[in-house]
DNA sequence: CCAATTACCTAACAGGTGTTAGTTAGGCAA
DNA sequence: TTGCCTAACTAACACCTGTTAGGTAATTGG
């Protein structure tokens, strides 16, 4: 009974997994292993429960995934959209970009394994789990299409390239990272930083002709 | 023995198929699929052979993944180390950079299903398969490196910049085109240019204060 | 012509896969 | 107490997986 009432104080569920703790699991275990490596008998062991028990919970391992990738866009345009909206009104370009970009990685770096699964693993997840997550991509490249054509507009980003391409080239390069970055070697802050540096304004010296 | 090797040279081989043929069928697979979701069954369906007959030529399924990132990891050394050594001498840093964006990138997205084969399943493949191919791939990354840093050594790079961590990025950013390319929309040639443009200049307006 | 080699085939194996059906134990409302 | 709801369980299903063993037809060097 004294058990009871402190469950019911706290807002620990009576279960200790539960569909949240579920996807949880496996949002993480999409991430380091890929999608065809993880079987949903490894979700269950790595949640304390059965293979069956995961039926509850989901219609099908698709329906997971779907859940998965969802949850990790949500994530990243919530994050960029949030960062952008913050700043004071007659922010600079160069300064937007800075922190659309640093939005992006410390999604993907810091902050939810969903963000990261959803990168990780779109490229390997069955077509019509793809198709079914589109939407929300479209959404969130529209953000980045929106924010880039204003700053072309307002002739702070050079005219001849393309909106579309430039997207799909940095939030490529972006993305990427998940493949190499190590915490131990530096923060996601001061990558983001470089990551700003190198697409702003390029890599090569100055040449004072 | 000679007999042996000179049959081997100059004779094409009875079979349809062969060794090289089950190699070429797996990395298109592999390429287009991923690595979770080719089984030995789907590379020999499509090879036009039966399952057990892959044991003919490869001893297991790591085997040939093995087989596959090696290949195609030469393949993008190679083309990039040829294009690079082929420019005349005096060539401009800026020149030489472009030749090598744009060999790598046409080593992924032209020539050979082994390049983007390599790119795609690399983070899928089980440990000891990646352990495999490590000697590979840091011989390449260290052409980068040694390329960037002599670069930056004659004062053409940004000297802010640490080559490692340079490296990475502007590889990452290349690979990541596989995952959204669409030779219809454009060619190779004219989005090396673009990536080339982006990297070595930015994509800031020059102020001109 | 013979023997060996090459490149395939068939059939089966043990184990893993997503999924389903039926069951159980605890909490809660009437 | 009764009966429903929740969240798990066990056991099985049909299928797919990598892999092995043994067999076969065609080609070839000696």
């Amino acid at each position: 009974m004294a058990n009871t009432t402190a469950r019911k104080l706290n807002e620990i569920p009576r279960s200790a997994v539960g569909r949240d703790g579920v996807l949880d699991v496996a949002a993480r275990l999409f991430r380091e292993q890929g999608y065809g490596s993880v079987s949903l008998r490894k979700i269950a062991e790595a949640a304390g429960i059965k293979a069956g028990s995961i039926y509850y919970h989901f219609g099908s391992k698709d329906e997971i995934i779907a859940a998965v990738l969802d949850t990790g866009i949500r994530a990243v345009h919530e994050g960029m959209s949030q960062a952008v909206s913050a700043l004071p009104e007659g922010t600079g370009a160069e300064a937007i970009l800075r922190a659309a970009i640093g939005a992006h990685l410390r999604a993907l770096l810091d902050v939810s394994d969903y963000s990261s699964a959803n990168v990780r693993i779109f490229g390997q997840v069955p077509q019509s789990v793809r198709d079914a997550n589109l939407h929300a991509r479209r959404a969130y490249e529209a953000e980045w299409d929106n924010l880039l054509s204003r700053l072309q507009a307002d002739g702070a980003l050079k005219r001849d390239v393309d909106i579309r391409r430039l997207r799909l080239m940095l939030i490529g390069a972006l993305n990427a990272t998940l493949e190499w970055f190590d915490p131990h070697r530096g923060s996601a802050e001061a990558l983001s930083r470089t990551y700003a540096d190198v697409f702003l304004n390029g890599i090569l010296e100055r040449q004072e002709t």
